[in-house]
DNA sequence: AGTATTTGTGCAATCGATTGCGTGATTTCT
DNA sequence: AGAAATCACGCAATCGATTGCACAAATACT
């Protein structure tokens, strides 16, 4: 491994100061030099094969150009989209990203954001954050630009970017409703995630103003949002005995597992029962009977999370809006059934 | 923001040179201090909360306990579980990882190579490669530890970790022949891949082995290793009047696209046409008729490879396997029908 | 007891880039 | 033409941790 040219080695080359060939170097110093100076240092360092150290740079400017990526687990298919849409404007921009997943499981995300504190990353894009993390917001008060995407941090400063959850859920539940259901039952998410929690408050708040009877056995809260509590809080909904012909679930894969306990139960989606989803994850469209869904724009959440955090990091004097809205779309399949209002 | 505690901080504090601080607080390096002077330096270390900058630690040490992580798309669903099988290894042992999206794109490749050289990573793992591949056969060359995994650099002596492709098709092809199909068609890889050539070779052969009939036209290559492709190539197929009861595909998306393809044509599958794929990517018991695939291990393909890596950088005199072959297990669902042969 | 060896720390250079300050040379101004 | 201002670049400190070498004190040896 032949050592990498240094600065030193092309001052040494062109018989100038160390100094001069950094700031040579420096787009932004480089306005008090000679013309031909930069030139002849810009031509040898390209032909000797100049690659600045950005260790040594970091140590001096404090800053590593690396910002940490936290998200619960990158094998849920939520989660790559945003990776995407935050890299396609942290790489552009010169920012590396270091990614940990969380496992949603705090000891391993207070882990996690020491390793991130200790590579000394200039900020950091929490993809899930729990409703209450004293943790995540004493970092960022100490100073750490942060920013929240898909869920957020209640009573905290941090700036975050999410989609219309109670705007999604209205939606969706106007549409059954507007298919002729009536009862329809809800399948919560955790009520320590802030998406969870919307959700169920957008759910009640428009069931009441389209006079939906309600019966609190038609509400069942999940503990993770995964196919196997989805299962779980459909059996429960089925053997309460409540009566419903649709259930608005609060995240797909919650409703992936009401396919699934529907089908075991020997109903069938959609003619016997309505199911909606909410997320739009990949391969939906290939699963039958193709679950109607509330499209979240993931991609987008990555990307401008990822400018707020690059606004934070390069002027600490911006104004951040505290919360940023993005608007969902109603993708309609095959998993609600039009029917006669009872 | 208040600043970092540092090796100087402590020193100060009790007294002591900051080298002697620095080596009571190195495993390695306690062991010629006082007992006594190594017990107070850490517990005002503690108490003062130090943690240590990597970043300087790095700038001397030229080893950043960082490596590269190479994939073409992090939305594939092959990949994340490769990712986390590599990080069940490497964030136990002190490394964190830059991973970064190649789009299976030559010109990305190649920047963001230089990415990572720039930061100084002390490996790379290599997700997939192309099966020529100069520049990472010379970033390889110049010292830098790597490891191809799920494919390979063919004329290279960077060790890959894959799986065993030829033990997969031939497990698959003779599946199908004992299902009673003697026509069978094969959408191939791109041949500038490791695992499309080793693929569509090991077919070659087995179909020799089993006195298969094979006619060109029943061997289509794609392009890509995606849906489109295997639309594309499945319709190539079925206009070539080539007489065939199965489609043995060379990965699942392939197969997914073949799905689509039959449907579009008012074919059936299984009753018409058996369709098998091979990775096991997620979500395939989901969508009908099922697809039966092989199963490749990417969890373990990923563990493994970072092992290897471990071992290149901490001994660069260790033997490291140039391949080392995981096996894989086909998994039946309902794509394949049993059928008399003609 | 006197010399040789070991032990525990300190000193200072080093990794590579950045940057405030200084200075000689050139240009501008009166 | 002489003073002032500007320019182009060099000097040296700095970021924080690591490590070979030096050296004094303590211990072991003959």
């Amino acid at each position: 491994m032949n050592k990498p040219v240094t600065l030193k080695d092309i001052a040494r080359e062109t018989g100038v100061h160390v100094s001069t060939v950094s700031r040579a170097l420096d787009p932004n110093a480089r306005t008090s030099l000679t013309r031909e100076v930069v030139e002849r240092i810009r031509s040898t360092a390209e032909r000797m094969g100049y690659r600045p150290n950005r260790l040594a740079s970091s140590l001096r400017t404090k800053r590593t150009m690396s910002i940490g990526l936290m998200i619960p687990d990158i094998e849920n298919t939520l989660f790559p989209p945003i990776v995407r849409g935050a890299e396609s404007v942290l790489e552009p921009a010169g920012y590396t990203s270091i990614i940990v997943n969380t496992d949603s499981d705090r000891k391993r995300e207070a882990k996690l954001v020491d390793v991130l504190l200790e590579r000394g990353v200039d900020g950091i894009i929490h993809a899930a954050p729990y409703l209450s993390d004293p943790r995540m917001i004493e970092v960022a008060r100490r100073g750490l630009p942060m920013v929240t995407v898909n869920r957020q941090i209640e009573n905290s400063e941090i700036p975050s970017v999410v989609n219309d959850d109670p705007g999604g859920i209205a939606m969706m539940l106007r549409y059954l409703h507007e298919h002729g259901h009536r009862h329809i039952a809800h399948i919560a998410g955790p009520k320590n995630l802030s998406t969870g929690r919307a959700r169920i408050e957008a759910f009640k708040a428009t069931a009441k103003e389209l006079h939906l009877d309600l019966p609190d056995e038609a509400l069942v809260v999940s503990n993770y949002f995964d196919e196997q509590e989805g299962r779980r809080c459909t059996r429960q909904l089925l053997e309460s005995g409540t009566e419903f012909t649709a259930i608005l679930c609060a995240n797909d894969r919650l409703a992936l597992g009401a396919f699934d306990a529907l089908r075991q139960h020997g109903l069938s989606c959609p003619d016997d029962i309505s199911v909606t989803g909410y997320n739009g994850i990949p391969f939906l469209d290939l699963i039958p009977p193709g679950l109607t869904t509330i499209q979240i724009p993931q991609f987008d959440i990555g990307r401008i999370g990822a400018e707020l955090l690059i606004k934070m990091m390069t002027d600490p004097d911006a104004t951040i809006p505290r919360t940023t809205i993005l608007p969902v779309k109603l993708v309609e399949r095959g998993s609600v059934k039009r029917i006669d209002p009872a």
